[in-house]
DNA sequence: TCCTCATATATGTTAAAGTGCATATAACAA
DNA sequence: TTGTTATATGCACTTTAACATATATGAGGA
């Protein structure tokens, strides 16, 4: 289920792109998208508060547009993130189908480090003109 | 504890050296450890067997020793690994003090990917002239 | 239609990571 | 001492990743 698009490309797409032995496959993959602090901290965004827009995580880590988007689709592509447009804005989250383990390894890595956060949610309940959209929850 | 080499640098030696940011310091680096394959099978497979040499970490992994020598380096200097020198060898296993969520993750990755060190394993059984070490238990 | 806002992506550039090869160091044995 | 094995590291090179900037796409409103 991990690297499936809804474009319909096959398991494994974006690991074949960054050149990954096929047994590492998964768990490397899931970690080479851990070790980026922008990524990092948008997986444990979206794992708190369940659905955000790119411009309210662009607002949340204080960072451009083309790098945040950029960033998201790579989570995307790896199958870690699923999107969504609604109306013109284009809302992600964590994808359901992601391994258990996968889920359990972000949690604990926010239980773990409450701090990572701190700023960030800050700055996201900060939001002035904060969009409101359906089924926000988890 | 986490970044403390036994040359006495500080914490945050290879984190400067990464030049990451403050905040995201300790997970982040993690996760940059262990996005590296031969960084993640030595990881994983020190997990596994407790404490391993250079030469049978070269074996199992099928890699050079210049190569393997360098990312355990890098494994040390994060705080990840500790090493002791045994006559001609240089042991190596996962320092005892990092972070219980890092140990955790390392064994969760580990039970759920059982096929990552499938050859590793197997190339290390295999060794001919595999050392025999005091206190190889974990 | 035209305009605006939100998002995505193409392009060129820069920085970082990984690597091979050669060499240095360190322990041991003869 | 000399030679051998194990490990570390300096250096040059290649590959990969991240980035800024500009532009494209797509939805909604006037």
């Amino acid at each position: 289920m991990i690297g499936v698009e809804k474009t319909g490309n096959p398991v494994g797409y974006e690991a074949q792109r960054q050149n990954l032995s096929e047994g590492a496959g998964d768990a490397l993959m899931f970690y080479k998208n851990l070790a980026e602090e922008n990524r990092l901290l948008s997986l444990l965004l979206l794992k708190q508060e369940g659905e955000l827009c790119v411009c309210e995580i662009m607002e949340a880590l204080n960072q451009s547009q083309p790098k945040i988007s950029r960033h998201l689709a790579q989570l995307r592509r790896s199958g870690l993130l699923v999107d969504r447009r609604q109306g013109q804005w284009v809302l992600y989250r964590l994808n359901p189908d992601m391994h258990t383990w996968m889920q359990d390894v972000l949690e604990r890595t926010l239980i773990e480090n409450p701090h990572l956060l701190e700023e960030p949610s800050r700055r996201l309940s900060d939001m002035s003109t904060r969009p409101i959209f359906c089924s926000t929850s988890a």
